[in-house]
DNA sequence: GCCAACGTTGGC
DNA sequence: GCCAACGTTGGC
């Protein structure tokens, strides 16, 4: 079981909205880094969810991997604003996941509480600069992250 | 809204 | 294969 933090501008698609869905498809992720992470993961792995480009910024919430390897639709939709015209049914580019809800936190665990706690080695959000939406949370970490929303 | 960081594209 | 131009992300 690995951990994960996938990142979400919360103005499109919040931690609220992944209760009310209770399971989400993940799609739009057009970073090969990104997407490789996406297609490593498995069922019950846990990811942070992180509200980025808002204020505050931080983690909100829990959530686990449903369904891998997933071929994400909104390549071939010539409609979508993630359409790959270079993407071919027989040979998709982008992969991804579905998202099942866990929990709210009580608490935003802030970006600026991360980078008290944590270096950008360990925790890649806190990098400046950082663009990846999907990154590996190291388990030793991640325990710590979940020690933090209980308090 | 600004702009630094940085990934991608495409001409050569 | 290099790298300048370009577009996007995301913190501030």
């Amino acid at each position: 079981m690995n951990y994960w933090l996938m990142k979400s501008e919360p103005d499109v698609y919040s931690i609220a909205d992944l209760q009310r869905d209770r399971e989400t498809l993940w799609d739009g992720v057009r970073n090969y880094q990104a997407r490789n992470f996406l297609k490593s993961m498995q069922p019950g792995d846990l990811a942070f969810f992180y509200h980025s480009n808002t204020a505050p910024l931080g983690i909100a919430g829990l959530m686990k991997v449903a369904k891998p390897q997933v071929v994400d639709p909104s390549q071939f939709d010539p409609k979508s604003k993630y359409y790959d015209p270079k993407s071919t049914q027989a040979a998709p580019r982008w992969h991804t996941v579905t998202v099942e809800y866990v929990e709210t936190f009580p608490q935003l665990i802030t970006l600026e509480t991360l980078r008290q706690a944590f270096s950008p080695d360990d925790l890649w959000v806190v990098r400046q600069g950082n663009r990846l939406s999907v990154m590996p949370v190291p388990e030793a970490i991640a325990q710590k992250i979940l020690e933090m929303k209980a308090g």
